[in-house]
DNA sequence: TGTTGCTTTATTGTTGACAATGTGGCTCTG
DNA sequence: CAGAGCCACATTGTCAACAATAAAGCAACA
């Protein structure tokens, strides 16, 4: 019990960064008690903590029964990548048509921290950084309604990533990184450069990119469990 | 204490149709016990429903001091619309592509409920309907996403309308009211009639014409308080 | 052996009492 | 009389015990 409303914030990333890791599985059960033993908050705090985990979707809040790590679908993916499409190429489409130099240097500072983080070959935070990146050029356009949608499917879509980027990790992980990398390279050029229409559609790109390293199979439907069960190996 | 959660949703319901008939006013706060007292519920569940209230940016809810009816400012409003014009014009794309008879029908019969509204002179129903309308059609256009953006923003449209509307009736209302019913009309044809491009257009024009019926002066940013006491009269 | 119903147990949900905090009024002083 | 500091009250925030619920285990029966 520290500092209260502050401690909140870094649990809550703490948890999320668990859960893109992959040290918390999809399904996964969280019990009160022992969130609330693990981080020494009082049970009051966990359920405000699970309830904001629920409302960004990270988890699934079973009345009566329990809170459990989400575990989108493909379909789900697919819907998100289409918001994020079409909210994002519009803030990119904003910031590029009024970019300052003091923007640029902001969006330059992050992709040094993300550089970084892939040398350190550091992979939760090269996916946290990598949702950041997104979330700053929201920030920046200054459109505070489009930026907080994005607050609310980027952690969503890292989970995703994490998720179905795939086990098999046959020439995808490494390679990714530093493609998704480079995108962003790219796009902070377009942007800085005031290239709209360029930036718009390297963000497309980029978002399509992802997307697209995703295996979303058509989802077998049948028993959830056994999926993961094969997934382990 | 009656039927718990359902109880919560018809609460909270009753609270914005007081904050959007303006019974309750920007600003006003809204104390625990009283809201407690006045519908029967437990504090407990009255912090949750400020909490959902403050989520959807109805109440500003500030730490230790209490909840207050928000008081959207004009950027804000600008903000909103732009991003319903985005979100929703997509919406329409996909609805108006893939629209069935069944589909049409469901809008069809809202119309018919929003007609008798206007007719009836509820205009606290009618501001609510006309939100439905199109929450409905992001519903038919099957994108959840998208979708539980709009349920985010369309209460918070339906304030902003309120507030902005202009006390001054000087041949606005009773027009407005049918201008918007009208365009509903003409947004269903075009949706049912597969005409896509024409039905996003209209979806445009519609939104556009709702924010220009806003008296969004640049906002006088003195006292805010006085701004309301005159607006009384 | 498999299934149904019951009992126990583990977990979540709720409430009321208590603690912390902020606000307004009062007094005292210059 | 104006202003600062203090005190009391009103209100929000937190916690811990209790109630309600669902899951798990067990036993009896087919």
């Amino acid at each position: 019990m520290n500092n209260k409303t502050n401690n909140l914030d870094t649990v809550y990333q703490r948890i999320w960064e668990a859960i893109v890791a992959h040290k918390l599985l999809p399904g996964t059960r969280l019990k009160e008690e022992d969130l609330s033993e693990t981080f020494g908050l009082s049970r009051g705090f966990v359920r405000k903590l699970l309830l904001q985990l629920s409302y960004h979707k990270l988890v699934n809040l079973v009345p009566n029964s329990g809170a459990f790590v989400a575990e989108p679908s493909p379909e789900e993916a697919r819907d998100i990548f289409q918001a994020r499409r079409l909210i994002e190429a519009e803030l990119v489409r904003e910031l590029a048509s009024k970019c300052t130099v003091r923007e640029k240097k902001l969006l330059l500072e992050h992709l040094e921290r993300e550089h970084q983080a892939i040398e350190q070959g550091d992979q939760s935070l090269r996916i946290r950084l990598s949702g950041e990146f997104h979330l700053l050029i929201g920030k920046l356009a200054d459109k505070p309604v489009l930026t907080s949608f994005l607050h609310e499917i980027i952690p969503r879509s890292s989970l995703i990533v994490a998720l179905y980027q795939g086990s098999g990790s046959r020439k995808g992980r490494a390679n990714h990184s530093g493609l998704s990398c480079s995108e962003h390279n790219a796009l902070l050029d377009a942007i800085a450069g005031h290239h709209v229409d360029q930036a718009v559609q390297l963000m497309i790109d980029h978002l399509n990119e992802i997307e697209a390293q995703l295996q979303l199979e058509p989802a077998a439907e049948e028993d959830v469990n056994l999926k993961h069960i094969f997934a382990e190996f």
